[in-house]
DNA sequence: GATCTCATGTGACGATGTCAACCTAGTGGC
DNA sequence: GCCACTAGGTTGACATCGTCACATGAGATC
């Protein structure tokens, strides 16, 4: 036997879960509200004891990849250089590993609060800066930082859309996301050694 | 009178038009393909005739979205340093005028026929690595040239998403495409006099 | 043990993408 | 000048989907 509030936090999880999965698998076009309640167990209308509606699921989906990226963010080890290095491959690897996942985290936030998403990317932005306040100027961390995440985030975003398979750019995303890291880190200013 | 090609071409280029300003006015789930046909004067099954479904029609938007932003690019004037930048400059506009019509530039290709928006992108992408080309060192122009472009991608992309209201990166889109320009075109091989 | 309260199940409705069949007005051959 | 042809356009129909109002039944509260 179990209690209601778990039977419907268990329902909850199985929710995003499921939806998440249906997002990694087919895309957001495979992500029908039928489909993602019949994978948890439930019925169609289970879903909206819990979520508004369709996009805010998503939207708890994709503030929950921002959490498990600040985890990671967070666990990185070592200078200040390899850390910022590390916390951006696990950008790139949440992008290259779950596209649509990334697409949705970085997109425009939807559904009914879209603050949960807001404030869910801020924590784990901030997450970053603190690492990058260890290697740039106190003055310059809000400029490079934000220029480091979001050019990256860039990057990846060109290479999920097949930017780097035409030959135009004649280069590859990671060689990209290193030379941006190494001008900025390395290069502009060496704050280590 | 009008001959049978040009009504086709007619309806054809009032189709991309309904689609384009409905994609502007309400976003992505505001284009439905019967609104489309409604306000181009036609009826529901007539984009059939010009288009394989929705998606390609919304590709084919998009892929006039690359066109214009090659021609804008094409049309920069001044030294290369002010090319680059204007271009550049000409992205971010596109963003922040249409930014339901960029996210569909820069997303994944959909839509049968995705090779069409690829193409698109490229041919844009190799105008800009013409300017760029006068700008930096041979070697340098795909890496430093991708590296602007699809950057300022992501900074624009970050912006539309919000990430600049939150008072994280306490900086502005502006100052991060200037300061990545910056870097690279003028600090980092000024190759201009 | 009676009642209450939610989480969930179910029926229904409108909207939408898509297709097949039909229609119609230019088009080309005689 | 007439006629069959053809491609663009219209209409009816269908499956699917998001969403809501209502019913239901099992835990929670007294």
């Amino acid at each position: 036997m179990v209690s209601r509030a778990e039977s419907a936090a268990a329902t909850r999880r199985a929710l995003l879960d499921s939806a998440a999965e249906l997002l990694d698998e087919g895309g957001p076009e495979a992500v029908t509200l039928r489909d993602v309640a019949a994978r948890a167990g439930v019925s169609r209308g289970a879903p909206y004891g819990h979520f508004a509606d369709k996009e805010s699921l998503l939207a708890a989906v994709a503030a929950e990849g921002w959490e498990r990226l600040s985890n990671e963010i967070a666990a990185q080890s070592g200078t200040p250089s390899e850390r910022v290095r590390g916390a951006l491959a696990a950008l790139v690897t949440i992008g290259r590993r779950h596209p649509h996942h990334y697409r949705r985290m970085l997109g425009p936030p939807a559904g009914e609060e879209p603050g949960k998403l807001i404030s869910a990317s801020c924590r784990t932005q901030e997450e970053f800066l603190a690492i990058v306040s260890e290697l740039v100027d106190e003055c310059d961390v809000h400029r490079y930082g934000g220029l480091l995440f979001t050019g990256v985030s860039g990057i990846i975003a060109a290479e999920l859309s097949g930017h780097f398979e035409t030959g135009t750019w004649r280069t590859s995303a990671d060689e990209l996301v290193d030379t941006l890291v190494t001008i900025i880190a390395d290069g502009r200013l060496q704050a280590e050694g």
